[in-house]
DNA sequence: CGAAAATCTTGACACCGTCAAGATTGTGAC
DNA sequence: GTCACAATCTTGACGGTGTCAAGATTTTCG
């Protein structure tokens, strides 16, 4: 369904465009105007397709969310045998997908999304993202990887939080000058996680 | 230095003025114009003190980080013999701030703030800030509570990362509400924490 | 006391989100 | 096939926003 008939697959073309104007200039930058302008189209179009510019924002991190999911069930799919593999690959690909798309990231996490739950289809996937991380946690409970002092639930929201938390103090400057030259975001991570690891 | 000449100590009424609308319709409704007539002066006047918008953002943010940094401090300081306890007591301030304060947690970690690097004293507070974090991590290292596999400043953005990564998911409403109802989030960050504990 | 600096107001500009009205184009019933 | 209807897009307008320039007012200080 590339080109259709008017002018195309807007809804999508401005989902496009907007990921585009948060990588090149940053959250603060982004605007429907604009939005509508590289999407080649005039500045009120985008309400044939979205009720207001929150709407556009979800959209955009829904699309973010579905990314991250399909990296992070690539990353973990191949080692189904192996829960501790899937735990370092899993979070290697979330990292990664942090640092690769900065901006839809923050805006993902940040708060500038202030009524989600409007949004269906952006509960849908981070709710089943979530659920894709307890699954790997639980793998790794029955393994004796990690204990299973309290249910997976509590754990993954542990384990996700340690991840997430560096990532998001790393991506806002507030991890210092002198850390990041010796390691990696990775390597902080990595080694965040390996604390709570039994083995 | 409450009220001085012309109109007052109108930098400090702007920047608790700007708290204020942050509390009551969060970061969306933050703008200099509503900040100026909340304090009683005209559109411009904040152009006297903040030569933009971030800049009055830094100033609110570097507000937040101060206040952070007071409570971290008041609920340590009783317990300079007793690391554990002063991280335990650090982690519960930390939550606090972050539950009491929470759009201006958020402004202070969610990248509203674009070149932070341009306001010295907001990085002054804010590297104040981990620089208190990781005395108490290496106390809890000497102590025997933390492992000494790592420096303390690694170990440091770890455990800060855990719990900032527990707190900022939590906020969002990534959480699932079921866990929720179970804990607080202050129970959750601290079963984080107590992860990472040797004892 | 008077000049210079700090502070605040007024007015303007471009940009923004949003809405109303209308034009254009695709769709489906007959 | 055609024709009414729905979907899509444009144009124009509105109030709100950040920012700047010009000027008024007030404090400071030599």
């Amino acid at each position: 369904m590339p080109k259709k008939y008017h002018h195309g697959d807007l809804k999508n073309a401005l989902i496009q465009a907007g990921v585009e104007i948060l990588a090149k200039e940053g959250a603060g930058g982004l605007s429907l105007r604009k939005v509508a302008q590289r999407a080649g189209v005039s500045h009120s179009a985008p309400y044939a397709h979205f009720p207001d510019k929150q709407s556009l924002i979800a959209a955009i991190s829904t699309e973010g969310f579905t990314q991250l999911y399909t990296g992070l069930e690539a990353a973990i799919s191949p080692y189904s045998k192996n829960p501790k593999k899937q735990l370092l690959e899993g979070v290697k690909a979330y990292v990664r997908f942090a640092e690769e798309n900065t901006d839809t990231f923050k805006i993902m996490f940040s708060g500038v999304l202030e009524k989600e739950k409007d949004y269906p289809s952006f509960v849908e996937i981070s709710s089943q993202t979530f659920k894709l991380v307890v699954e790997v946690i639980q793998a790794c409970q029955n393994a004796g990887i990690l204990p299973a002092t309290a249910p997976a639930d509590l754990m993954a929201v542990s384990v996700w939080g340690q991840i997430h938390g560096v990532v998001s103090l790393a991506l806002e400057g507030q991890v210092s000058h002198t850390l990041l030259n010796k390691h990696t975001i990775q390597e902080i991570a990595s080694f965040g996680l390996a604390q709570m690891l039994l083995t």
